[in-house]
DNA sequence: TCATACACACTACCATGGTAGTATGTCAAT
DNA sequence: ATTGACATACTACCATGGTAGTGTGTATGA
């Protein structure tokens, strides 16, 4: 006891008994959490994950019960991610009702596009012309990974380099904060960014547009830097306004 | 039962009974909750009130039992609105450790100055010359309440109308949730702000900053507004400044 | 005097039971 | 066919008990 490496799981009462009577359900789209670490926050991260790639569709249920029955944990920390997901707009609550993932509202979509570009644009103002050789040859690597990746199709691994690409000029501005609020406002599109990634030419689009953003910010273009910044990050109300015809059964409000 | 006028409060199980025995103690800082109403957010209220008007002090304690306690309710509420702050920044959470209330960073009020200053300023020159009438003249009232405040030195209800000036800004440029970021970020500046109002001339300040705003906004000088929220938002920087010495056992980290 | 083992008093965290509130289906009365 | 009452089956919400983990003071050893 008390090494890290001991074996014991969490036990809590009576509730160490694993109800392998309960028929467990491949179909659903949650893996059991890992009892190892803090519960809530795992459970938090995969709703989040599900909510964003469209696993969980809009107006889907989630019942404190079933997801701490399917995840094999007790409601407390499902509440907890629950609450979370609502606080970030993800989900909707409805007090004795239940919760429901929420629709992607259109005004939601545009209004976080408005907030990431104010910050964004600004973050790369401040960036541009301050960044360390390591940033610069960081970067590089980066944007040279990202075009691996749209040669060769893998959108999953763009979408995470994206997300590294725009992490990093944040931290790099000194501004770490500033992604996490990116990041939570950034939730409001992340389905319609989700949805648009296959679309022919938008990576190469997207790529295109992170090298010259980077050119800027490299050489200390701090307008220029902005105004790319801005042009990139007004592509996704484009796509939202496609995606709301194309899939009116996604939106809502 | 069923009519909201029944008598009846919220019972669960053998909790109804009233500790009666236990001792209320009158010096401290938060009133009991009211049972009719959700609790969690109550507690998140109150709590963040007591924080951001230095009633609780950075590095005091606080303990899920005690809070619950205090407030003659159960844990379970207290520990929802302690995550809710912790995720704000208001507190830290020391896994199996405790609660404490968060010092004031000076990085974390110098990057939220920079949100929101970003996002401020992308507000008014949206809005600038795109007010309505109604919200002129709301706005022309606010103002003169302000100017009322100032010369009676009411700091609490200039606060609140302060408040009230930059909500009726993001509202009117249809950016409802900018104010919602813009509320959680400024909560790391909330404190320096509290400290700042006794200084003197600092309402006079900014209440000539807030009509400098406000007239570029009417005119529709998107520019200037910008400017001008841009300077009023920096004055916190200023007074961080002389806090960090002044008071450096509200500073940590 | 100083280091170390250890009991103890906390903590946050999770499990679980109970309650009021809401929606829905069923059935009687109109 | 419609309406209304009512039982039923959910829900989120709160109360509470138990557990592992952390810090601290206190003996016990050198």
């Amino acid at each position: 006891m008390g090494t890290k490496l001991s074996g014991a799981t969490r036990f809590s009462g009576s509730a160490a008994r694993l109800k392998t009577a309960g028929q467990r359900d491949p179909s659903r789209v949650l893996e059991p959490v890992n009892n190892r670490m803090p519960i809530s926050p795992q459970i938090y991260e995969r709703l989040r994950r599900a909510i964003t790639t469209l696993a969980m569709l809009p107006s889907e249920a989630l019942s404190e019960q079933d997801l701490a029955q399917q995840l094999g944990v007790s409601r407390t920390p499902v509440r907890e991610a629950l609450i979370r997901l609502a606080d970030e707009g993800l989900i909707d609550i409805l007090p004795q009702r239940g919760s429901f993932v929420a629709p992607i509202r259109l005004s939601d979509v545009e209004e976080a596009q408005f907030i990431r570009e104010a910050l964004e644009v600004s973050v790369v103002q401040k960036l541009a012309g301050h960044g360390s050789s390591a940033f610069i040859a960081a970067g590089r690597v980066n944007l040279a990974q990202q075009a691996k990746a749209v040669a060769e199709g893998d959108r999953e691994l763009f979408l995470e380099l994206d997300e590294g690409f725009h992490r990093s000029l944040c931290e790099e501005a000194g501004l770490p904060k500033s992604w996490r609020v990116i990041q939570v406002v950034k939730l409001q599109m992340d389905r319609v960014r989700y949805l648009s990634l296959p679309e022919p030419g938008h990576l190469e689009t997207l790529l295109a547009q992170h090298v010259a953003i980077f050119e800027a910010v490299e050489i200390g273009e701090a307008k220029q830097a902005g105004a790319r910044m801005a042009a990139h990050l007004r592509e996704v109300l484009r796509t939202v306004q496609r995606l709301n015809v194309a899939r009116p059964d996604l939106f809502g409000q």
